[in-house]
DNA sequence: AATCCGTCTGACCGATCGGTCAGGTCCTGA
DNA sequence: TCAGGACCTGACCGATCGGTCAGACGGATT
């Protein structure tokens, strides 16, 4: 069976992962090629394809992480409203946004997209919640368009400033989005 | 010559220039293809590369008054600092970004890729300059995060909200860009 | 020695991409 | 009547895409 020392086995899974994050996070999904993925591995796209289904399972394992901490901030978010419902989204999706930059970078502009296949459909929904949060689940379309501001905001900022800190990063865009979102009355 | 009534010529070109910028708003750039644009207009692949030399040459006209109004937000931001260049910037951009929103949400995500084309290669400095002017010219990172944030928040709100009539939206981007950029010391 | 299995690969597939080209159609001016 | 040019098209091109498949290789089990 599995006795002995841990065989020498080839971690070309992980590899092709990391591989696979660097790429994305640099080209976006769809300008990565399975090719470019192999290539930077330095083994063959048959060999990606042996570890992963296809291009979009390399994708979910690589999302699932960030995934299920804003399925998390999610849960904490319902049954809050106005300021209190403000900051818990504030802190929540900074501190996620930061801490997951590159998967956030890998959908760059592909987010609309990649949000149809049927694996990240109910995103569209937190992603709903998560405006109404950041608006402090007022209907004023003033409320509603700060709220995308900071969200849209946030996620483009951090995708941008991949080598920042994140001690620097993570204050400096609290101090904005607290700033910038509208007052509840 | 020319004269006598206008001659009843086909509007193709500007049919495919309108059908284009539809389909690119919606698909993106790379997300568009040729064959989508004839079918939209419903004329030829062939036909679309009769009326522009390449799929480029379509994009450039598509965005060439939205870049002749960002050239001439530059000019007019160049000697200002402070204040003074995070207002003329704040209403200079929102007011360009409502009103070339189809343009601002053809490149979602792909801007990136696009400024490598040499046609677009001073973009990225005037973007830079930008980002600089909400900034105030502060060299502080809060100021220049919080700049980013307001900048990629405007463009990607303006993308999302194609509906809202003007007068909607250019208060609300006002009101919530003089809130968050940082008031310069 | 024979077998099995995890790992890996080159060759190949159909589809689609941006782009080219020869030629057809139709109007116009000489 | 004819030549010419603007307009348009189907057929085709090479490249690249995601994905499939039969089989090669090597170490462990029997």
């Amino acid at each position: 069976m599995l006795e002995g020392m841990a065989r020498a086995v080839p971690e070309t899974h992980g590899e092709i992962l990391a591989a696979a994050a660097r790429r994305f996070a640099v080209t976006g999904y769809k300008g990565t090629s399975l090719q470019d993925i192999a290539r930077a591995v330095g083994c063959s796209k048959a060999t990606v394809l042996y570890h992963f289904a296809n291009k979009e399972a390399l994708l979910s394992e690589l999302m699932a992480p960030a995934i299920a901490v804003l399925e998390a901030l999610d849960a904490r978010l319902a049954g809050t409203t106005g300021a209190a419902a403000q900051e818990i989204a504030a802190e929540g999706f900074v501190d996620l946004a930061v801490r997951f930059r590159r998967q956030i970078a890998l959908l760059r502009g592909e987010f609309p997209d990649l949000l149809q296949q049927p694996a990240f459909a109910h995103i569209q929904q937190i992603s709903e919640r998560l405006v109404a949060a950041f608006a402090g689940n007022s209907d004023r379309p003033s409320a509603r368009i700060a709220a995308l501001v900071v969200l849209a905001g946030i996620a483009e900022t951090c995708a941008e400033f991949i080598d920042i800190p994140d001690d620097e990063l993570r204050p400096a865009l609290l101090a904005v989005v607290r700033r910038a979102l509208e007052p509840v009355t």
